[in-house]
DNA sequence: ACGCATTTGTTCGTATGTATT
DNA sequence: TAATACATACGAACAAATGCG
């Protein structure tokens, strides 16, 4: 007969929490997925065993991993099992990428590393990773170019912590999403970012790098990324040339 | 035993197609929204009687409707029932609408209606929204304002047979969202639009109404919005001031 | 003020279908 | 072919919110 009881699995799990039973699987799911119990493209155990684990029935685990799928956090494959996602995947790459060709062209862009260094973390980024003022910081500098044109300049922050041997030479050696990378090299998953854009006028060093003249509109994408539980572990600043590209969005 | 056969509510329906019986499901609320069976802020039918109606299971109908409500095309109240949603709701007005002061002041924007005709539609708005060349448009003309300070300069086409009374005076009546107004007086709810943004330099007519120099940046929004079935029915050009404001955007 | 009927929300259990290995 | 895992469908019971008499 159903109790209402905390699912107990876990010895001491405390955190009775009236929510409904579903929710509570979902934050221990959560939870695993944080500690690192299953690592990105790993299948996680079955809908059975996992309900086995918690003592609730398969329907309910199902119900928690609906929401983790929709999240983006979980991947479903019928036959195969569920697996935790990754930036790899065909299907979603570039995820977090809204630059298309007016044109349509899918022809993904190139990469061209201009910086890479190690510093202390400016006031502003400190603020927003939630670093100590003085905590060592990793710029990147890049380019992403159309064939010979550049389109975007990257300015990018990470948490020097989370960072440990990160380098222009890795980076330059890496192919495919630098999230990819942050994911499989370092254990940083990006699952949420917050946008703020705006129309700015090009400065002179960016107008030089985007060739296009000082004063030039550019499109001024401010990024701030989150991994699990809501920790921002990326700040970013794109500028974008949007004479033959745009940023496309979809409301629903 | 659960027969794969169509299930038969409705006379001639053909369309047997081998899908879930959800998807069948929510593809038939989806007709009855279409043909307005149930008016925006309505109820719909219970999920019992839903249920007696289609001839399946109280549990189908639920996921059929979940995903409509995911959807944001309805809306669940416990206790209650489940709504036709609507672009008045308190929780989501204004959802299609993503400018924030930087302030985070939640003031919401005056609006100044600067023009509204019917005229024929230019050949690029009459082919996306699939108008006949010749076709009557209602073309609309209107500034929004954060205080004194013009924020938005807004130019939208909208297909002259679905918007027969609109004049400059009923729209300057209208108070609340305008697309409320649509739903409510011309019975044309929008679902879902997409939108392409770039940075462009103010031409001089624009740069006037926004109080800005000619040629400063501005945040260039393109939207196409759409209605049941994915037809098109709003034609917008948005020029954004980002001086004080900027664009949100939530990636997921 | 109270209780009852209605409606959605949660949870369980079971059976069957479909995709993968 | 068989075993495994997710997907669909049904049914039943109780919880929680709402509205009405």
């Amino acid at each position: 007969m159903a109790e209402t009881a905390t699912p107990d699995a876990a010895p001491a799990d405390a955190a009775p929490s009236f929510s409904p039973l579903y929710q509570q699987i979902k934050a221990l799911l959560l939870r695993s997925l944080q500690a690192g119990e299953w690592k990105p493209g790993e299948s996680i155990p079955s809908e059975h065993d996992l309900a086995a684990r918690f003592r609730v029935s398969q329907g309910t685990v199902r119900k928690a991993i609906d929401e983790l799928a929709t999240e983006n956090l979980l991947v479903r494959r019928q036959g195969k099992g569920t697996f935790v996602a990754t930036h790899g995947e065909q299907k979603i790459q570039y995820r977090f990428l809204r630059l298309k060709a007016d044109d349509g062209a899918a022809a993904p862009l190139q990469r061209r590393l201009l910086d890479c260094r190690r510093l202390r973390a400016p006031a502003d980024v400190a603020r927003v990773l939630d670093l100590k003022s003085g905590d060592a910081a990793v710029q990147v500098r890049r380019l992403l170019l159309a064939g010979e044109r550049p389109v975007v300049l990257d300015d990018l922050w990470l948490p020097g912590g989370l960072f440990k041997g990160l380098t222009a030479e890795r980076m330059s050696a890496w192919r495919g999403p630098m999230y990819q990378m942050f994911e499989s090299e370092f254990g940083v998953r990006m699952i949420r970012a917050e946008e703020k854009l705006r129309a700015v006028a090009a400065g002179p060093e960016e107008a030089a790098l985007l060739a296009v003249p000082p004063g030039a509109p550019l499109l001024s994408v401010e990024r701030v990324a989150y991994t699990y539980g809501d920790r921002a572990v990326e700040v970013r600043r794109g500028l974008y040339e949007t004479g033959a590209h745009h940023y496309r969005n979809e409301l629903a």
